[in-house]
DNA sequence: CCAACCATGTAAGCTGTTACATGATTGA
DNA sequence: TCAATCATGTAACAGCTTACATGGTTGG
């Protein structure tokens, strides 16, 4: 079953600490690092549905007052095939922010070659599409654009030249 | 009726030209400017939806050979109203690509001072979403935060720096 | 004439949003 | 005790994706 990105980032959360449902919707309300639901609509009916695919349990803490969701080995071994999945061109282009969610995870992760991996893996994505979108600036069908439009994939270009830089940074932070 | 951005998507193309159902979906498919569908199942529904809403319809090009969406009066004044909406603190947020999306549109708005005032509108919300974003930085909450935490946390900010300083930029060029 | 492309649609299914609804706990 | 916050859910609905399906046109 192929997981949306809402429910990784349940997992995540859970697998830094175990959450109750309301306080990992007060997470996506009051962290930047989360543009997802945050509605009770969308949390609780992707809970329920992650304990029946067996990723995350509910147990009672210690003194028997709060429900916590935990990971279980299956939700462990998700997460870290999930996040060991190498930065594709497409997930820089179109869907960023979930390479970041992936990112911001991998604190879950010891072994710091993974998120070294990742972080190449991300600068070479993310240089693919450069090339593409500085290729299409030079194409014909990109000479007819408005100003409007050149400005706007001006936009594009200087975001994920931030975003390359940005890589190359967080590299060096783990390499000591 | 609230439009979704695909369907102002295919509003806005259609008013800077007539165009088929499949050119569309190309334009969807081959320009970096649509992280939208490009499937049939979502455009096709899409257009026979604003046709119904009256901010489309349907007519044959000269020639009788081609049937081609044409933006109506109201669709016109659909498009106007969106493209002339202040830039939100939670569209810079969130839903960054919507804004670009916005800009790129008004290329159909003759006035220029239009585009100054988004530029502007643009520029101020992502002032206050950084000065949000900084804050957090320095909030108790934020020092717990993992390496990556922080370093992901740090890719947002040195994002929004550069859509800054590309709305600087973007706004000189309106200004002769 | 046949492959490639033009062109348009439908049906099933999943996800998420909005809105509604409920009840327990806790601090002033 | 009463308001705020904690806490969890459901039902209706909208939107998009995937997959399936069909048929016309055009160039080699």
């Amino acid at each position: 079953m192929k997981l949306s990105p809402l429910a990784y980032a349940l997992i995540g959360l859970a697998a830094a600490e175990p959450q109750t449902g309301y306080r990992l919707r007060q997470v996506f309300e009051t962290t930047p690092l989360g543009s997802y639901s945050s509605s009770p609509g969308s949390i609780y009916p992707a809970l329920t549905k992650l304990v029946k695919a067996g990723l995350l349990v509910q147990k009672l803490n210690k003194f028997g007052k709060k429900q916590l969701y935990h990971v279980t080995k299956t939700g462990t071994e998700r997460l870290n095939d999930w996040l060991r999945e190498p930065v594709s061109v497409d997930e820089i282009a179109n869907h960023i922010d979930h390479a970041l969610l992936r990112f911001a995870f991998l604190a879950n992760i010891e072994d710091q070659n993974v998120s070294r991996d990742f972080l190449l893996s991300f600068q070479n994505a993310t240089n693919i599409h450069l090339n593409n979108l500085k290729m299409f600036m030079e194409s014909p069908e990109s000479q007819a654009l408005t100003i409007h439009g050149r400005l706007a994939m001006d936009n594009g270009i200087r975001n994920y030249e931030a975003h390359l830089s940005w890589a190359q940074y967080a590299y060096k932070e783990f390499t000591q």
